[in-house]
DNA sequence: CGGGGCTCCTGTGCGC
DNA sequence: TGCGCACAGGAGCCCC
């Protein structure tokens, strides 16, 4: 699911292709994650793709902003109009485009066109003015994020002042932004922590290690263009490929990679979680 | 503030 | 091979 290496690769793509470019009509076939109606807010000059933990946002010359979260099956589809350019789309968009999964639809100028699909519907776009996207609802929550304002010393604030459990902490975007369920797990295993331990009992050495551990996941993310987990596509229609590097999410019966105990699944709070019961304690 | 449970949705994957 | 159903999950919301 789309969490901040897959939406920042997104993000860069859609950077590419979008920028300085003209939305020139917009279609949308269902409602619900689009705030209806005001669509008309989005015809004009795109002049920037900004990221907000796991939300975009397409920053109009007209100053309104599209907010988009995609959730975990939401995807934005970039078609140009050269046909030599187009890649085969991934079999992960389900439907294609435009298919029975296509809610939103942005006409672009020089024949581009921005598709948004989500065959569970669970994403929105919102409409915002670009000067007030921090006082919006979700992003005036939005914790701080790893490889941007979270340092160390605002981790161990945040870890030593709650007893829930890590992987519920860091999965909180409103205390920390972009971290989620594949990454978290990630994490976790690779600085030998349970993930049900509770954030305030971790050693210093632990907050470190977890601390720099969460960034080498999300680098390794970001490297490998995001985790083709379920539905995550870039706007190329292309795969992720950090799902080949999992360390232990999703790997329930396998091998642990650094002490070769079996590797077990268990529920937090309804979230599928991944751990070596043997090295992480 | 925390935590449990429900909700939204539909493709997937299981059991029979 | 096909049917039916439980399941998955980010985040909001309600309730205790």
């Amino acid at each position: 699911m789309p969490e901040l290496p897959e939406v920042e690769n997104i993000r860069l793509q859609l950077e590419k292709y979008l920028v300085n470019h003209v939305v020139k009509n917009i279609d949308v076939r269902w409602g619900k994650s689009f705030a209806r109606g005001k669509e008309k807010l989005f015809e004009g000059r795109i002049i920037k793709v900004r990221r907000f933990g796991k939300v975009l946002s397409m920053d109009f010359a007209n100053g309104h902003s599209a907010l988009i979260h995609v959730k975990m099956t939401g995807q934005l589809i970039y078609q140009g109009p050269n046909k030599k350019d187009k890649k085969p789309l991934s079999k992960k968009v389900v439907g294609g485009v435009p298919g029975k999964h296509t809610h939103v639809i942005f006409q672009l100028d020089r024949g581009g066109i921005l598709y948004f699909n989500d065959y569970r519907k669970f994403g929105w776009i919102d409409v915002v003015r670009s000067e007030n996207i921090a006082k919006h609802k979700f992003i005036k929550k939005l914790g701080p994020e790893p490889l941007g304002k979270l340092n160390i010393r605002l981790f161990e604030k945040i870890v030593s002042s709650t007893s829930r459990q890590i992987k519920l902490l860091l999965m909180d975007q409103s205390k920390i932004g972009g971290v989620g369920n594949i990454y978290a797990n990630d994490a976790l295993w690779l600085a030998k922590i349970n993930p049900k331990k509770p954030a305030d009992k971790l050693s210093v050495k632990e907050i470190e290690r977890l601390f720099v551990s969460i960034e080498k996941v999300l680098k390794e993310g970001l490297k490998r263009g995001g985790a083709s987990e379920l539905a995550f596509v870039t706007p190329d229609g292309q795969d992720g490929k950090y799902q080949k590097y999992f360390l232990v999410y999703g790997r329930e019966g396998d091998t642990c990679q650094r002490c070769k105990a079996k590797i077990k699944k268990l529920k937090i709070s309804g979230r599928g979680t991944y751990y070596c019961p043997n090295c992480q304690k």
